[in-house]
DNA sequence: TTGTATGCGTTATCAA
DNA sequence: TTGATAACGCATACAA
């Protein structure tokens, strides 16, 4: 065990409130006691127990983020983002993997609410907000980040994309492209289904008749999209819509064997995945600044419990090439 | 805050003492009494204050692991190991994405290691141990896993591929490939100087001078293989060894545009990734056990900080077709 | 401007 | 077999 809070007061010559009105600069200190203070802390290289200041304030500095998928860079971006902005504070992101599994949500979050973590930021895999509530402690601090769950009553920081899919289905139309095939997402999730009514809105309002034969979902039990870019092809598609980045970059090998014959679109939801998708055009998501949203409310419902809940939207922007 | 000791305590008409000793089995307590508490305990939902705990005991129940890249389904997979494997001791992990920055992986060890975490894994990105004693306090528990550092002196756990690479490059030059292309990753890091040595010896061993303008290097600035492969493809290479999975699949765009025309090798890192190098030879990397390994060495090096350093070996296998 | 003393919720020692 | 009580290291109300 290292030095305390007692070992720096004497060797400064001040009490123990000194130091830690010092530290937590909670009253006024006169400025050479301050110093006398600070050099003491630097000399027995002290830092504070955060168990007891956790005991005493009864706040851990510490949020969890539910990731769906760890492997997604679209999450990884996230997480980034997330650690710089809550990091500001002070507070460190404890990330656990829930595998796309609701029940290991479920789990994860009655461990983690129970006194591990402050409060916490999910992406959820979850269908209804009812699913959770069991398992957080009430009133206990929640933002959802990108997947919007039915009856949710807490605070949520999403991206629409409507518009921006939209132009790009309408972009592909003009060029006259009638056979757009798509592969979503997982059908359970708000982002799948807005995109996909995105998508049928697009091509419903320019007189065309909805294609079954065009339109692929992932699952959990097959998340391969190969053999679903395959079959669109077969089925005669002539331009490619791909709901998420690494489905796009997973089926490269596909649209490779036949490069030029394709006009593709895909969300492009981290910036690392661009130089992947040169010559294609991108629905460029705000994923970054997602999670620095939802770092900067998780921080501001934490302080303030009691504030009405805030929804955040941002905006996807297509960029055509 | 929820229900504490004194209320259980109160509630099953004890003292504190045998509340205590019954949720840790730490002393005998008569049957009868031992049910009257745990009916109290789920009566009134109570959970142990892990703050209150953390300060009597000295242990946080929490483990730290500093991975370099966390969008790679490598660490993702050592990630799920690992806490699979921890969390059967009750203990949780924090993973902090490092970004292949030695600084970050510093900083972080500084803010962790002072009372977040009661040992932490490593997969470094630094080059010397050296580089991180200063941010670790002394006899800290700390294991190494996947990369050796120079002057290790900490327990470890690493995969040897020296024979699998060995085997595969054999497998080529007996098929007759004469320019064996490679691409590997970051120079500095162990696996990736193992990788090249293994390849070297295999190629001279087989009475071919090994040849610059066929070997590439990810680097930090440049992580996209594309345009390297390029180069080798260009050079007249007609098979290919890809160093770790992502980079191969991030390849397979160049590949496909000459589908048949090589024959390939590449690093399997996580069984999820097996579907898309259908066709292609692979070297299997024990990901999963790394992380289980990792995982056990970090508690059993908190229950005996003193034991002797221990170094875990484990072997990747070649498998063609 | 600074110091004293109490208590946060546990675990564990000592006593019964 | 069980209970009373003293720490653990800190923040803070109250005193000076």
């Amino acid at each position: 065990m290292g030095a305390k809070i007692t070992d720096v007061a004497a060797l400064a010559g001040v009490s123990i409130a000194t130091v830690s009105h010092v530290i937590n600069g909670s009253r006024p200190v006169r400025k050479e006691t301050a110093d006398r203070v600070q050099r003491a802390i630097r000399e027995l290289n002290y830092t504070p127990n955060s168990s007891a200041r956790s005991l005493k304030t009864g706040n851990k500095r510490m949020i969890g983020f539910l990731v769906p998928d760890i492997s997604n860079l679209f999450f990884a971006t996230m997480i980034d983002s997330i650690e710089r902005e809550i990091a500001k504070k002070g507070y460190h992101l404890m990330v656990v993997n829930t595998c796309e599994s609701g029940e290991k949500e479920q789990s994860v979050l009655q461990s983690l609410c129970t006194g591990i973590v402050d409060g916490v930021i999910i992406a959820s895999s979850v269908g209804d907000s009812q699913e959770l509530s069991d398992y957080l402690p009430k009133n206990f601090p929640v933002v959802f980040v990108d997947r919007r769950l039915k009856n949710n009553c807490a605070d949520l920081v999403e991206t629409v994309s409507y518009r921006a899919i939209y132009e790009s289905v309408e972009y592909l139309l003009q060029k006259g492209h009638e056979k757009i095939g798509c592969i979503f997402g997982l059908p359970h999730l708000s982002t799948t289904q807005n995109r996909y009514d995105a998508y049928f809105r697009a091509v419903s309002d320019h007189g065309l008749s909805p294609d079954k034969a065009l339109v692929r979902n992932l699952s959990i039990e097959n998340s391969n999209p190969v053999p679903l870019c395959e079959e669109l092809i077969e089925n005669g598609c002539t331009a490619l819509f791909f709901g998420n980045s690494r489905t796009c970059m997973q089926s490269l090998c596909v649209l490779n064997h036949y490069p030029d014959r394709y006009e593709v679109v895909t969300f492009l939801d981290s910036p690392e995945y661009r130089e992947l998708f040169r010559g294609m055009h991108v629905i460029e998501q705000p994923t970054g600044t997602m999670g620095a949203m939802a770092g900067e409310q998780i921080l501001k419902r934490i302080a303030h419990p009691d504030a009405p809940t805030r929804e955040i939207l941002l905006y996807s922007v297509f960029h055509e090439n």
